[in-house]
DNA sequence: ATGAAAGCGCTAACAG
DNA sequence: CTGTTAGCGCTTTCAT
């Protein structure tokens, strides 16, 4: 058995609720017991059973991190700002992964509602009603998705394709491509709402390529439709299916057709891989995922009136379309050669092509 | 409050103990009282309090997980074999991030240790010595490092490179390239003690070009290295490496100077880069982390004489270098499509591509 | 400032 | 088969 209060107690020749004290509200003991109680605690390499405390103070120091699959790179960053943010406020992360299926995402958030002092839920997939009905719904952060009635973190994907629109069209483009992303994609319906907006707006034209699953070999058939549309730049879902068009565009011998501008997790160098003007939206994901700790955090513990400042607008308000994360529009066009509208630059002049873009 | 043992006590009126037996022991309660306990805990959302159990039972129901960087992608589909595996099994995954430091990993694994029934340490980078002395070292499974004393579940790199360069040789290359990942990655050593084998036996050369960042970006500067070595075949760390390969290459107009042969997460289907016999190590990262979990699991339970069976060569042996996960060699060069040089396909009308975003 | 005692929600003997 | 009892390790009144 593992060394427990009793043992520091003995040892330290005061009683276990001195240890507590002297452990957790240091201020209710003298200094010198408390010196004496720290030192044989570490002596024995004593840590504090949770389970037992939490049983007594009603919080566990765990944050349930609901995730409908790991293996998604775009959940990476925000695991890992969640990760992070936790364990600064001295929690640790319980992971649960839905395997994209709503009923194992409601067994798993039954399951693990008793055993956590708060949950985000990233890119939820349950209904309202389902959500209100469990318990601990008062302790849970929306991740990627609003809800009426819970707080949530976003990132402004609406805004990030206006700036990705404004910037192609400084560059003289006018008829852009978009390929989409999963139906099922809050952020995925975000943009084409600010691709929409946009086309309203002005007399950019935006092709709708149709929606492709997020990955690499998507590339292909989504650089195949955007040459036929006749679009001089396309915008992908994210990195890895933008790696695909380039790939694509590359094999048909197209050196320069497009602009390729790129949304959504972008720990690629895209750089390197010198596509001419590419562009990339960067999305603060870990930012985003301390936000949701933050939030969480916040909610469960100072219930007084938030005054909510401090963050900024980090973090969104309670209220659904509250503040949004915003996404950063960053260039990226290390190697761009000057295109010329209408015709594809001729290959061979590779020199102009390192002049940075801009 | 939540609902407790209490309550479905009260409701179905039983004492607490049936309840309890009731839903963990099956068995010793009358069919009908069963029935009758259970209708009236789901009827009320009980939830269990494990907390509350694990201090009697003195199993928490959890498994850590000990990543050096969540955000790692080598990682991700081990962080799902084990989520997975874990949840079959009844258990939650504690996730927990060292951000590559030593530091923080040794903290780390005190601080919940006493919170789980076990532990799986990813690419572990502490030492033998503290590894042994912390408590809970006996319930510890390493993951993709050997230390003695400790079961690990390992991937064949040292083979996995080996048949690589049987490939590579089969199709008559003499000169390869091996671009390594980081000094202290236990698979970049295993992965160069298989290859200096291979010279030793054949007279294959392999180049060392040196180690890199295993990015995207380092692709181009390999790419240049192998040329200036005058290989015909590259063997990269992994998948993001290769790519980054790939896209140099073709930006030096070179097309099929080499056979790319990839190593490492192989979620991307490089096949659709439509190299010319690209070649692609299939490492079964998720089979991987089931087999850590289980490895841990049995460990934990049936400690009796293990009879090493069942699972076959799946799971190593506690000894180090037992048995190793077998890593795969794929050939996916599926789309070396002959390519019509110069100009680019027609582009022929198509009317569903052309619908405007509205 | 410290100790004694009660009890968090649950399981595991021990009776009946 | 079921109820009663005794804690698991810890925090927290309530005394002292």
């Amino acid at each position: 058995m593992a060394v427990t209060i009793r043992d520091v107690a003995r040892h330290a020749e005061v009683s276990i609720a001195t240890v507590s004290r002297a452990l957790s509200a240091p201020d209710l003991v003298a200094e010198q017991t408390r010196a004496r109680v720290v030192a044989v605690a570490r002596e024995l390499g004593y840590e504090p059973n949770r389970a037992a405390r939490s049983l007594i103070t009603g919080r566990t120091g765990f944050i349930g991190a609901v995730v409908p699959d790991v293996a998604n790179p775009f959940f990476l960053g925000a695991l890992r700002g969640i990760q992070g943010a936790a364990r600064e406020h001295g929690h640790h992360v319980l992971l649960a992964d839905t395997a994209e299926d709503p009923v194992a995402e409601a067994e798993l958030i039954n399951s693990i509602s008793r055993q956590v002092d708060g949950m985000i839920l990233l890119s939820s997939r349950l209904s309202v009603a389902r959500l209100r009905e469990f318990p601990g719904a008062g302790r849970t952060v929306l991740f990627n998705r609003v809800l009426p009635g819970f707080p949530a973190v976003l990132l402004d994907s609406a805004d990030g394709a206006r700036q990705l629109v404004a910037h192609l069209a400084a560059l003289g483009h006018r008829r852009i491509a978009y390929a989409g992303g999963p139906r099922e994609s809050f952020a995925d319906a975000e943009r084409r709402r600010g691709l929409a907006k946009v086309c309203q707006d002005t007399d950019i034209r935006v092709i709708d390529l149709g929606a492709f699953p997020p990955v690499f070999s998507s590339g292909a058939r989504i650089a195949d439709l955007a040459l036929e549309a006749r679009v001089t730049a396309v915008i992908a879902y994210n990195d890895l299916v933008a790696l695909g068009v380039i790939a694509r565009l590359r094999d048909r011998r197209i050196d320069v057709p497009v602009d390729m501008s790129v949304t959504g997790f972008d720990d690629i160098p895209m750089a390197s891989m010198s596509a001419p003007r590419l562009t990339t939206m960067s999305v603060p994901l870990e930012q985003a995922g301390r936000a949701a700790v933050e939030l969480l955090l916040r909610q469960s513990e100072g219930n007084g009136a938030g005054n909510g400042s401090g963050s900024g607008n980090l973090i969104s308000d309670p209220q659904p379309r509250g503040r949004l994360l915003p996404v950063r529009l960053v260039v990226r066009s290390s190697t761009a050669a000057p295109r010329r509208p209408g015709g594809w630059t001729s290959r061979g002049s590779r020199e102009a092509a390192d002049t940075p873009h801009k």
